[in-house]
DNA sequence: GGAGGTAGTTAAAAAGTGTTAAAGCACTTT
DNA sequence: AAAGTGCTTTAACACTTTTTAACTACCTCC
């Protein structure tokens, strides 16, 4: 199983430190962030799989700080630390989008909790992350074996194009950005890679564009969604 | 290579003898049960090698019955059948343990493949690093006499043959980059002896070629992978 | 609505691979 | 020493995969 990537924005540096062992002895990648602002910088930067911003921080406030990373991603769970049982935190907390939210101080375990409820909630259409064979419509993908089944046909997939298929599968109805499948692939990040990456683009539409219930669909600016 | 004792775990007459049938023809040893309670008593009168475990059945669910299988062999892969794309079911299903799952209705042509690609994923720890005698699909390799033995013929290898075949046995499913191979087997890496081992590729595909089950397949730019 | 970044597509260049046959080499046999 | 034998390397050509380039279309924001 993968290791879940979790985003800490936490100006406490106590609790900020604490908080990141803990999760990190229980196997989550935690990024800790001291302010709203490197928050964002470092979400922009890498992948996550889940944010805690604690409310009250200086520079950018969580609330701000999950609007922005919201139109980044609008999937991804947040969860909110807030600082008294405030009302109006809550309320505003839920408006923009917070799957849940823990009111200080609150035990590491009630948190260890809820982070895993919300994932079980948020985790739907996920299938096995190991897997190796994925079904999509009609076709049976066999990433082991490069091999694209219909009940007609067979595509032998090349290096490439098979990653590429396979990362969307392991991602599918969840967005996944160009920087992320051209470092995981590709091995970096440049200008012309990403013009390669295009080109596979292209090549799995018309492999796939016999089901016209799976297709790749482009966000601008973010990234490619396969959804199916 | 022996066979494959499996046991199904399936209410549904219709489904398990279907099944049944399909996985016999495709050379599985099946034992069918029609409810948790008899496939228990099965499993703990015989040996088996996989369980594949309907999750909703009469007596005893497929969930209770895979906890007290695990009790009793903690690593024999189980994969569930769930009635509906049950959010729930798939979560408890890895949390008792579960290989991968499957969600009726399926495509039996696509319940093999993951038998398969589960077999291959759980095989790999068997694999002994300093095993002279390998078993390749229906090959016997002994890499000591250079030997590479089928029910009907033997091929008699050359030094390098059984070198580079070695090299991959011992990595079977795993990438061997060109550059290891040519430093580990030629002593060196450069342009000429990278096409001297393309050569050996060819031979030794050609050996292989009786068995479609195994294939030592191109990783473009990143070296070869015997698949099997 | 136009500028500038982003994406879709195709074709050609570049890099890497598959295969066959012949050349080279070491080692035996005559 | 010449000829033969078996293995390995080199060479050559066809082919596949990946990258680069070029052109077009599109989306977003000022």
């Amino acid at each position: 199983m993968n290791q879940i990537r979790l985003l800490l924005a936490e100006d406490d540096h106590n609790l900020g430190s604490l908080l990141q062992e803990y999760l990190m002895a229980k196997d989550f990648n935690v990024t800790l962030a001291k302010d709203g602002n490197q928050a964002l910088d470092v979400f922009l930067d890498s992948e996550f799989d889940f944010c805690i911003l604690d409310v009250m921080m200086p520079k950018k406030d969580g609330f701000s700080l999950a609007k922005e990373i919201r139109t980044k991603n609008p999937e991804i769970p947040i969860l909110f630390l807030t600082a008294k049982s405030m009302q109006e935190d809550t309320i505003k907390g839920f408006e923009v989008g917070a799957d849940d939210y823990m009111t200080k101080p609150f035990s590491m375990e009630e948190l260890l909790l809820r982070i895993k409820a919300i994932l079980k909630r948020t985790k739907k259409g996920e299938i096995n992350p190991d897997a190796e064979v994925f079904s999509l419509g009609k076709f049976i993908f066999n990433s082991l074996q490069h091999e694209l089944k219909t009940g007609d046909q067979i595509y032998k997939l090349t290096t490439k194009e098979s990653d590429l298929l396979k990362l969307f599968c392991q991602n599918q109805n969840k967005t996944v950005s160009r920087s992320y499948a051209l470092k995981l692939i590709w091995g970096d990040d440049s200008y012309f890679n990403a013009r390669s990456m295009d080109v596979y683009i292209t090549k799995l539409r018309k492999y796939l564009k016999s089901d016209a219930s799976i297709q790749i669909m482009n966000l601008h600016g973010e990234g490619f969604k396969l959804v199916c």
